[in-house]
DNA sequence: TGGTTTCTTGTAACCGGTTACAAGACGGCT
DNA sequence: AGCCGTCTTGTAACCGGTTACAAGAAACCA
């Protein structure tokens, strides 16, 4: 009763109750074979004695490993990322590892402070920054960190990236709207400054063109209300349009909400489609037709490559994946 | 050339190279003021030569202090806990901490080791564990780390708590439904052993039982899935209903989407109520009839508290927070 | 019995920062 | 000049673990 009450037992406190060394505490809370069964008793009553649990942080310190691992994001908002989150998270947990999150919150000075900050925290970094320039972050930081790349523009000085085909995907879908027949296809964008969106955009525009059409492109900002303002702007400046393509899901059931309000059936005179296949696109009704980027997997994928980079392993430089048309009501009445 | 380029410069580096001691570089990282401004200059200059970015781990040992604040979850599932996190991560950057996610994944034996090892990782936890007993796990770890509970069991050992008044909420959308006109309300329950889930089924009983009305109850999941299991049921055993009031969103989307398969009109024959306000519930159509928890602010409320609770000050124990009532057109066709 | 090998255990240095304390430099005052 | 206070700087201990190394004990063998 006399000993200090306030603040943790330390293995030191462990090892003088048990009477052993710092060394054989540490031995056997690392299950290491070489101690005697009857030590190994003795300081594991010590340890349930004081209620000791190790202290992670003095013990990464002196492995120079913490088995974390940073996630650097844009922003935590929508389907998403919540979804990439997931995925991430599953795999992280099966390589025993935990995820440090850090928003970049689209400021550039905060994100690299940000990154500076997990040097010592964590053991590698998922940046996912579809935004920004990753010359202006990497300079900022020791090359020696591991870090696997998501979506980026493709700098980030060789690192490993994970990529969605979004040229090829947009090029699937306006092939698609043009098999159900439609010719006035419009795309609503997404943000400036986006490798993603502009990407996606390109694709739109060369197979609109390929098929010689005219391709017409509205701003949009990624967020269900761009997908209304989108619509709004068709009716009033008259635009002639029976498809309506957006740069990704949310956009696109902002899209429908509006057209829905307006009394335009979808996808009887306007047919629409989205990007990502995002949970909630099954959901709406009609169903979103939309290309499909398996966002959990696409998570997990990156986690699996930064633990093995972080273990020393070759891994692919880079991995471009294909997303898959999934086609539902909004596009097409038969489906489903 | 001749020096090690594995490795990352230290701060005794730095302190050679400007010719100072280690104090020194330590001060000017801490921009404390008593710095003779040449010698600022002097370290700054050997800092940016040798790339040097200080280790978080290091300086989170010596100043037992860590920044971060670990989160233990049951799932990731679903837009509930995206919501949630997102909340947390928005307040816990205005106090400059990180996140570290801990999945708690079912299993109380897992979630055990999962607490303990974050002891030296975080200076504080928040745990949202509706479905586990917390005794067993908070005996576990040290009483002096700082926590916070979200929707948890009451015990914890005295630990501040943040709530939301399921009873009531529970029971008001029932009065909903009554004055809806609908009298044979069925509750498609969450979990077993989940606190809220139980909760919700208990307000469901009383408001039945208080307006003269015998409640009926069918087993759910809190997922999809089991909204349409419920469906199925009730058709199959021929069981009268006007209304279904499901324990949580997402089984009142599957509820939807069922009756939606089955050519039942939603709300004309059958009203469809759901729990917890997801940004989804706005979305599908019809709009989704729900008690609005607003969980962002929730995890944002209990990041605070805990943030207060690690400075030393005064926290209250307990929150019960009163969820508001959503009408849209799943239960009431003049809605929005 | 003594020598060699193997196994167990302890001592102390180390990981990379922070900080209490002491000492030196400098300026102002009598 | 001598004394004192203030400001700057360095030395070394410390945070709480891990681990290289050495030493002692035990087992084995000739």
């Amino acid at each position: 009763m006399t000993g200090k009450e306030i603040g943790q037992a330390t293995i030191r406190d462990v090892a003088r109750e048990a009477d052993v060394s710092v060394a054989s505490v540490s031995r056997v809370f690392n299950r290491l074979p070489n101690v005697r069964p009857e030590l190994k008793e003795r300081v594991e009553q010590a340890a349930r004695k004081l209620n000791y649990v190790p202290h992670a942080g003095a013990r990464n310190l002196s492995m120079a490993r913490t088995g974390a691992i940073g996630v650097v994001l844009p922003d935590l908002h929508g389907e998403y990322f919540s979804e990439m989150l997931r995925g991430m998270e599953r795999e992280a947990a099966l390589h025993h590892r935990h995820l440090l999150l850090s928003n970049m919150h689209l400021d550039i000075g905060y994100g690299i402070d940000a990154l500076r900050n997990m040097r010592g925290r964590v053991d590698g970094l998922i940046v996912m920054a579809p935004h920004i320039n990753l010359d202006a972050l990497f300079a900022q930081l020791p090359p020696s960190i591991p870090a696997v790349l998501l979506n980026c523009q493709d700098n980030g000085q060789g690192r490993p990236e994970l990529r969605v085909d979004n040229v090829a995907g947009a090029g699937a879908m306006v092939r698609h709207l043009i098999d159900c027949g439609r010719r006035a296809i419009v795309h609503v964008e997404g943000p400036a400054g986006n490798v993603e969106a502009a990407d996606r955009a390109r694709g739109y525009v060369r197979a609109m063109e390929a098929a010689g059409l005219k391709p017409v492109i509205l701003p949009g900002n990624f967020d269900e209300e761009s997908g209304r303002r989108a619509v709004d702007r068709l009716q009033a400046e008259q635009i002639d349009v029976d498809a309506i393509f957006a740069a990704n899901d949310m956009t696109a059931i902002g899209v429908m909400v509006a057209l829905r309000d307006m009394g335009v059936d979808v996808p009887t005179q306007v047919a629409v489609a989205g990007f990502d296949n995002i949970p909630l696109a099954r959901l709406v009704s009609p169903g979103l037709t939309t290309m499909a980027v398996d966002i959990a997997d696409m998570g997990a994928r990156g986690i699996n490559r930064l633990v093995a980079l972080i273990d020393g392993e070759a891994v692919p430089q880079m991995e471009l994946r294909q997303p898959g048309l999934i086609i539902r009501n909004s596009s097409q009445l038969s489906a489903a």
